[in-house]
DNA sequence: ATCCAGGAGCTTT
DNA sequence: AAAGCTCATGGA
């Protein structure tokens, strides 16, 4: 365990977690601690001077995590070109759309439907101490094959309610061996199809999987505040369906971020 | 008290 | 295919 400070793509800690993909960051004292795996990282410094302290071994990961080969500036500077979108560019300079592991990003969404992001966390938060591996730095994120062999009860102790049931039996699947790669090349309907087999997984939360989990760009998660964004993107009320080809024709490989400010925008009006 | 939250599953039209 | 009802929970 050698820990080292190395610079990390550019990106703006402050809003990227702060945007309701991910919910185990933390910040402390300028710093903002994360767990991913079973690997702990602190993010310092402010945009576009950013700096990350882990373990060298670890760099690899974070830099994967942190999205290191995608292109940011060129996909806001084709968004920032679409009038309802370039404020909200404008005021969120540094966004970028993290990848993360894929079950914890499954599990995570599966417990954001039908709820808010301070509860999201504290529902995560509760159920890493109580089921994850515990490290020098805090507690990792449940393995598949620990939330597998859990007792619904066991989640609703936790506050998980009515999902403990899409939980316990995702867990089970994915702890018998899953190969989620596949769904990265996959055409989007495809993919989208193949996540929601999984109980508790609707398109909502499949697209966010396909964002955050394995970086597609093409997804475009439609929620409460997405629909409410609609009627003046679009101009007319529109089913979910017809809100995501819409998204598609207008936005393209650019969706996924584009969702992510105008979710930004709309959740945390300036 | 009522409504809402980064919805999804199931049943009924 | 589309619409309606229900599912826990905590905060506003």
């Amino acid at each position: 365990m050698s820990f080292i400070i190395k610079s990390i793509r550019p990106f703006n800690p402050e809003i990227t977690f702060n945007s309701g993909q991910c919910f185990r960051w933390e910040k402390q004292d300028n710093a903002w601690q994360g767990i991913a795996e079973n690997n702990y990282a602190e993010i310092i410094g402010t945009y576009p001077n950013v700096y990350i302290n882990c373990d060298e071994a670890d760099y690899p990961f974070w830099k994967n995590y942190f999205d290191s080969s995608y292109d940011y500036e060129a996909a806001s500077a084709v968004l920032i070109q679409d009038n309802k979108i370039s404020q909200a560019v404008i005021n969120n300079k540094g966004l970028i759309l993290l990848r993360q592991p894929f079950f914890e990003v499954l599990i995570s969404f599966i417990i954001s439907a039908n709820n808010n992001i301070p509860r999201i966390k504290s529902i995560i938060n509760k159920i890493s101490v109580k089921y994850g591996d515990k490290t020098n730095n805090g507690y990792a994120f449940p393995k598949p094959d620990v939330l597998a062999q859990l007792k619904e009860v066991d989640l609703s102790a936790q506050g998980c309610g009515y999902r403990s049931r899409y939980i316990v039996e995702t867990s089970k699947i994915i702890s018998k061996g899953y190969f989620y790669e596949k769904l990265i090349t996959i055409p989007l309907e495809n993919a989208r199809n193949e996540l929601c087999k999984f109980m508790g997984v609707g398109k909502k939360v499949a697209d966010c999987i396909l964002i955050y989990a394995l970086g597609r760009k093409d997804a475009y998660p439609v929620d409460t505040w997405i629909r409410k964004v609609s009627l003046d993107l679009f101009g007319k009320e529109m089913t979910d369906d017809e809100i995501r080809k819409k998204a598609a024709e207008r936005f393209g490989r650019d969706a996924a971020l584009a969702q992510q400010y105008l979710f930004i925008a709309k959740r945390e009006p300036l």
